[in-house]
DNA sequence: GTGAGTTGGTTGTAGGGACAACCATATCCG
DNA sequence: CGGATATGGTTGTCCCTACAACCAACTCAC
């Protein structure tokens, strides 16, 4: 911090009035927009969960099986599905453990590779997920994309997806 | 279901196959473009995380004493700090525990209501906020703002903030 | 091939957050 | 006023997740 500016404010004490310039920073549209976008994701997801957990399931289990489905034999080496889901490669392992116990995934080895696994969807799992599904994204409807005009979800839509290719690189498919 | 309708698939078995009818909903675009937000949400939130905790502060407690900084004598009800922050009110008496055993929080007895505490933000704890700030706004801008162009990043806003207002009802101040 | 270094996954352990139960104070109403 | 109910916070307990340490298997260089 530069002590030599002969302005008004205290120099540089450890208490900060209230008319502290570096306060400035705390109206900065950018540092809006970002909490706007959390409070957005968050609070959707607050609207989400009820539903997803009164089936029984979590949130990230969800998305597991919802990745799965969604991926080539609805399978997926487990450090990619990892990745994708946003856990740590010791979380998914538990993660999966618990579906695996409920029957809704299983685990397979990796033919080309004595160290890797894959997590399998089962029927059961692809059950439970199309169970809660239409629910999921009529309430995805309600608190999201009904909320806004055609264009403005266009527009939303494109917007992400671009800052999702800075944010997350190389997750083009899945969501 | 509708088990009646006199068309391919299998009626209703347990384990659909690969052009089970239901299957449809996964790629519905409802579904993806929440996944979207999501993504960016978590991905943004993971590239702003590192320079926060750097700080010795995790970014819960960071929004804590964000939104303490920007309230009326820097100072919120257990509950309203709670809410606004997304913490259950133990999972927010448990943060600001933690905050005041490091002196960048205190609590307050309001003398209205003989229940109620404020948390009150500290000097120090405005000082500890102040010097994180501009680098993370630096990293929102290179992560998040200035990825999007000032037209999309005006449509962005403006379609997140009628967002929140549905998922978030009346949570018009702070971010 | 054999050893060094790397990668995929699981296990030990710690911390943060949620839910439920609880206490204290406030409010409402007869 | 006094009991019934509601509200604000804290505490007991559990679950989920991350980090670190670990093991097994693959790769590469020599």
């Amino acid at each position: 911090m530069a002590d030599h500016a002969p302005t008004v404010s205290p120099p540089s004490g450890p208490a900060p009035g209230p008319s502290d310039p570096r306060r400035a920073a705390l109206d900065d549209p950018r540092l809006t927009a970002a909490g706007l976008l959390f409070e957005v994701s968050t609070g959707l997801a607050a609207q989400l969960t009820g539903q997803i957990s009164a089936a029984g399931i979590s949130m990230s289990e969800f998305e597991v099986l919802l990745r799965l489905s969604r991926s080539e034999a609805t399978r997926l080496r487990m450090s990619d599905l990892a990745t994708q889901a946003n856990l740590s490669s010791s979380g998914l392992t538990r993660l999966v453990d618990r579906l695996e116990a409920r029957g809704l995934v299983r685990r397979q080895a990796c033919p080309s590779d004595g160290r890797g696994s894959f997590a399998v969807l089962t029927d059961d799992g692809l059950e439970a997920l199309l169970d809660v599904l239409p629910g999921h994204v009529e309430l995805i409807d309600r608190w999201y994309t009904s909320t806004l005009s055609p264009t403005q979800l266009d527009q939303i839509t494109a917007a992400l997806r671009t800052v999702r290719a800075v944010v997350r690189p190389g997750a083009e498919a899945g969501a």
